[in-house]
DNA sequence: CGCAATCTTGACGAAAAAATAATGATTTGA
DNA sequence: TCAAATCATTATTTTTTCGTCAAGATTGCG
């Protein structure tokens, strides 16, 4: 259970636009330096968000992208469904081995937990927003764990 | 987010050796057959599963694979380590983009919540056992939610 | 022993994901 | 108008993951 490329990059994307001062831009080539990603790359990530409406882009001279909504209304439950190709809901049609679907007939144990891990992941971030992904690590790491008052079995590396 | 093929078969095959009775064993066609997978693949997750240690492998006629461990005592969590590569604790060394490692400089909203996350999902499976989940789906999923109480958006699909 | 059933293991090929490249479209401003 | 800056979109290449294959090793049995 891992976070995709496309997930992590274009998460860190938004909160690059989220962190610039109320009205703020981006160009593709300053997205691509701060986030130390191709500007190609950045070019694909960007152009999904804007199609997801999540951001706004300028073209032209002078132009670039800017988020669309307020920081503080954007759900990162939302920017990961987006970004991870809307896996959820449909976990007995894919990993089907060499058959059409799922081999257990009716009676699964292992679809609960699937999905509900799925569920949990969701939850849990749909009690963030973006606006609370901008500030220091420390803050952020205390707005998680009180958020979700989980035990800690993994401390955040320095660097 | 999401479960890799490797994550997923590995866990339905443990789910079927605890679904045997005591002492039970099955031999690679079987397992292939029961879980819809090539006779190889099966045999290369085996392979995984046998070195991590939950599996007794035993060669020759009348061989086939076991639990090495009662299914009360191997937890989700132990599992999905095993089967995903270890990618827990590393986050800033994997996604560095075009760089060696990370672009943001020692204070980062991005990893707390990466690596919360991850510690939420193996908190999750960590309370989990394999041999919970041998047993109808309906009790499997009332486990699930009874463990976390988590509000459910998403229902299970019928088949 | 000698064969058949079974697991072991590394190499190989196929598929999926990710990243890049290439070409086109829009805007600004000199 | 024209050129430069910028985003838009699709195609291609690269990388990673996944699945298969083949040769080998071990065990049981007659
Ligand atoms: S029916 Fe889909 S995993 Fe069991
Ligand atoms: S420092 Fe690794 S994601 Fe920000």
């Amino acid at each position: 259970m891992k976070i995709s490329a496309q997930e992590e990059y274009g998460l860190r994307c938004l909160v690059q636009l989220a962190a610039l001062p109320e009205g703020g831009s981006l160009t593709l080539p300053q997205i691509a330096e701060l986030e130390g990603i191709s500007t190609a790359n950045a070019g694909k990530l960007m152009w999904l968000l804007n199609k997801a409406g999540f951001v706004h882009s300028t073209r032209g001279t002078k132009g670039g992208y800017s988020l669309e909504r307020p920081a503080e209304d954007i759900r990162l439950s939302e920017i990961i469904k987006v970004l991870d190709e809307d896996v959820l809901g449909k976990h007995c049609g894919s990993y089907t081995g060499v058959r059409d679907s799922c081999v257990h007939n009716g009676d699964c144990g292992i679809r609960p937990v699937i999905i509900g891990l799925h569920a949990l992941v969701e939850n849990a971030l749909s009690q963030i927003t973006l606006a609370q992904l901008v500030g220091s690590e420390r803050s952020v790491d205390a707005m998680f764990n009180r958020v979700h008052s989980i035990h800690r079995t993994v401390e955040p590396q320095g660097v």
